[in-house]
DNA sequence: TAAATAAGTGAACGTCGTAAACAAATTTTG
DNA sequence: CAAAATTTGTTTACGACGTTCACTTATTTA
């Protein structure tokens, strides 16, 4: 056989074989995951079963997803990736700043709206490992995003800039998730209209002022 | 013997004998725990560990703390309801308000300062049981606190009456959490300071204004 | 005094998550 | 191309976790 090269067009981007497979299984065992949890749903599925049903042992699949919410959290993140540039382009058209995060919020109600049945484990999951931010953990798309939203109404002069973006975005996310937490958890509220609301309160403060 | 009855004096306070002996056992065991935890660190200790140097049995253990971290709770409002009539006469000198708050965050700070040890853990729990704030849980010292400081706030006419006092109050505690967090994983920050900076981000909002 | 209630005990069980030792496939290196 | 190193996966076993069940003991209530 010839010598060819691995990686030899000019981007790095080739996964190689190896790679390639593992995402492959990756994507296996969420799937398999959560058709398992549509059928019994999420609590009542056991690692076990997991591991059983896609067909690798238990250990692998403690591997590759630590804790049984790390599989929501691939198959949530692929869907981000996925929905990105149509979701970048839409929010393209709206000024920077207030505007922009607004209507974001508004995109994403929407979403949430369509998978209110696993975000509760989910969001507690992310709240829990939200808490040690610099220790090389896997930033979740939302955090970049928020922190960029952020960055961006800072550059437009209509945030403050003596509080730095990334800690914005952190204290943002907080009220975010537990504005989410509190849509779920009680019954005929909109998520839309709370998340405006708590956007509201974190752009204008608690204080009145003339 | 006379026939002595149970709770004849005026106010329904006295606890009869059974709870008496109850409460007992839940300080011997928290204080139990809070030598091991001190020995050997919170995470290295078991439940089983804490049960035999209780002498109580492991059912009866985890009958009274389901988990582990309930025992520092114990001990953590046990310690709060102690310093509270103290507390409450130093933030009577203060205006109520942005100020009042401030004073009692600042004194808070102080004393987590003195709790680094197992505040980590602690603060994780506390994070995780406020995600259902309705369903019967045991609330807080703390949000009940801030509920009132807020409403303070609401009555003198300083803060936002659009939003109730307890929305208000659960969206701060969160802020508040984050921030404490942010204090034990991050070195070198001052709880004080960031207590502060997290509390003027709350009153006045992101958004610059003249 | 008798019945009801609450707290505690001991043994056993199934699940969870991890460690150790080992096998197979794929890069990398000589 | 073959050998070494790295990655991926499996089997087995283990300790900790949290719960269930049947059973004693003490207190409250009737």
């Amino acid at each position: 056989m010839s010598p060819r090269q691995q990686s030899p067009s000019g981007t790095a981007d080739e996964p190689g074989r190896r790679e390639r497979k593992r995402q492959q299984q990756l994507d296996h065992i969420a799937d398999t995951a959560w058709a398992l949890f549509e059928a019994s749903g999420f609590e009542a599925v056991t690692m076990e079963r997991i591991a059983e049903a896609s067909d690798v042992s238990k250990v692998t699949l403690y591997r590759h997803f630590p804790v049984k919410e790390a599989l929501l959290r691939h198959v949530f993140h692929r869907d981000l990736r996925a929905a990105w540039p149509a979701l970048q382009s839409d929010l393209a058209a709206v000024v920077p700043g207030r505007a922009r995060m607004a209507r974001f919020l508004a995109l994403q109600a929407a979403w949430c709206e369509g998978q209110r049945s696993f975000l509760l484990p989910y969001l507690r999951f992310r709240l829990s490992e939200l808490q040690a931010p610099g220790d090389g953990r896997e930033r979740s798309g939302l955090d970049a995003i928020f922190s960029e939203l952020i960055a961006q109404g800072q550059t437009a002069g209509e945030f403050r800039t003596d509080v730095p973006a990334a800690l914005l975005a952190m204290q943002f996310q907080f009220v975010h998730l537990a504005t989410l937490l509190r849509c779920l958890t009680e019954p005929g509220l909109s998520m839309e209209k709370e998340l405006a609301r708590t956007l509201d309160l974190f752009c204008d403060g608690m204080v009145i002022r003339p």
